[in-house]
DNA sequence: TTCATGCGGTAACGTACGGTACCTTATCCA
DNA sequence: TGGATAAGGTACCGTACGTTACCGCATGAA
């Protein structure tokens, strides 16, 4: 794990969010950082390579704080916490950008859209299934589906921010905006959108 | 709107949603029709000109069908309609394929996003608010923010089948599992996911 | 010090692209 | 029927890309 190999994938993440896969050329990836493309090649193999290593790296990274999430003992207050980890992650510039790629190119390198999906969501509701399988096993749920009810909490959390920041309609969504996204993903997972909600404005 | 024009349009859509933006050749979309380039650039002015006329024509079409959608006295069974009509929008091939381009190429052509988030999710979102105010006046629900109501609605329809199409992971889902995705939002939606579920399996 | 080995830089190759100049052909009005 | 006008086809231009051949240079062993 040469640092030089860092620097690359850096330089390569910065010109393909930018610019997208197919307009991004080598020699723009290794203008930034200086050399010759033959430290692409040597290291990579090919653009194709170079790419799948970048896509690997940042899903793989990106989810691996969710690997620390346990439930707690109160369903409402672990659901929250992992909501706001999760929207931020998916929230975040490199996860937006390697999303963005993925989306375009997945029907051509379809390997690195099972891995990207692997890595990235599918590991969440995954992880937020354990979650609730362990808060029925607490009895702070009798809910029978724990796959199912994670992908809609997945799913509803990445609704809401998620496609404004993939259209790059709005620049950063506030940090108020992502609480309150959260907040209202948690309470409608858990309630409803009307029991007990309150009643701003 | 000559019959050319249309034929044109297929077959850059057809082309586009196969390759991206970038890897597609205008040899290519012409090659599928025949004839010459010259009848695109006669037409459409420039390779960006026709994929701003694609883009706008299908987010156009495609959610036309949501403008006649209304609030029927009761609110479940038009959430569960509209549910319905809107998951397969998204789902379908032509909105998938648009999607993913404009996805990709949303930062370079900002007001092409911005288009096609009015005439698409933007549009879909202000439809149901619509309903949902209308529900409000009948009685049927005493929410507040029904545009926050809304935003989550479309939100859970979408994070539910449409990451598996966009990504290509699955080749279509079944009738079966779309409809159980809508019931799973609209109940989730009205009582949260617990109060009242049918316990399957 | 010498020689082998492998990496880094340069320059080029072959290809393919978006766009256009130019010629041909069809269409339409008088 | 004849002439003008627009559309269609062909061939090409300049450019830029991914990749590689080739060469110099540093490094490490003997």
């Amino acid at each position: 794990m040469s640092n030089r190999r860092a620097e690359i994938l850096e330089a390569a993440a910065f010109a393909f969010f930018e610019r997208g896969y197919a307009a991004t050329s080598i020699d723009v990836i290794i203008g930034r950082i200086g050399g010759s493309k033959r430290n692409i090649y040597n290291e990579f193999g090919s653009k194709q390579g170079l790419f799948a290593a970048l896509v690997s790296e940042i899903a793989d990274a990106a989810l691996l704080s969710l690997d620390h999430e346990k439930f707690d003992g109160n369903l409402e207050a672990t659901l929250r916490r992992l909501g706001h980890r999760l929207a931020r992650i998916y929230l975040s510039p490199s996860l937006v950008g390697v999303y963005r790629i993925i989306v375009a190119e997945g029907q051509r390198f379809p390997a690195l859209a099972q891995a990207f999906y692997d890595k990235g969501p599918g590991r969440a509701v995954t992880r937020l299934a354990e979650v609730l399988h362990n808060a029925r096993h607490a009895g702070q749920t009798n809910l029978v589906d724990c796959m199912t009810a994670a992908d809609v909490f997945v799913g509803m959390l990445r609704g809401n921010l998620h496609l404004n920041a993939v259209l790059a309609l709005h620049a950063n969504p506030t940090e108020s905006e992502i609480a309150s996204a959260v907040e209202s993903a948690v309470h409608i997972f858990l309630n409803g959108f009307e029991v007990g909600r309150t009643s701003d404005q």
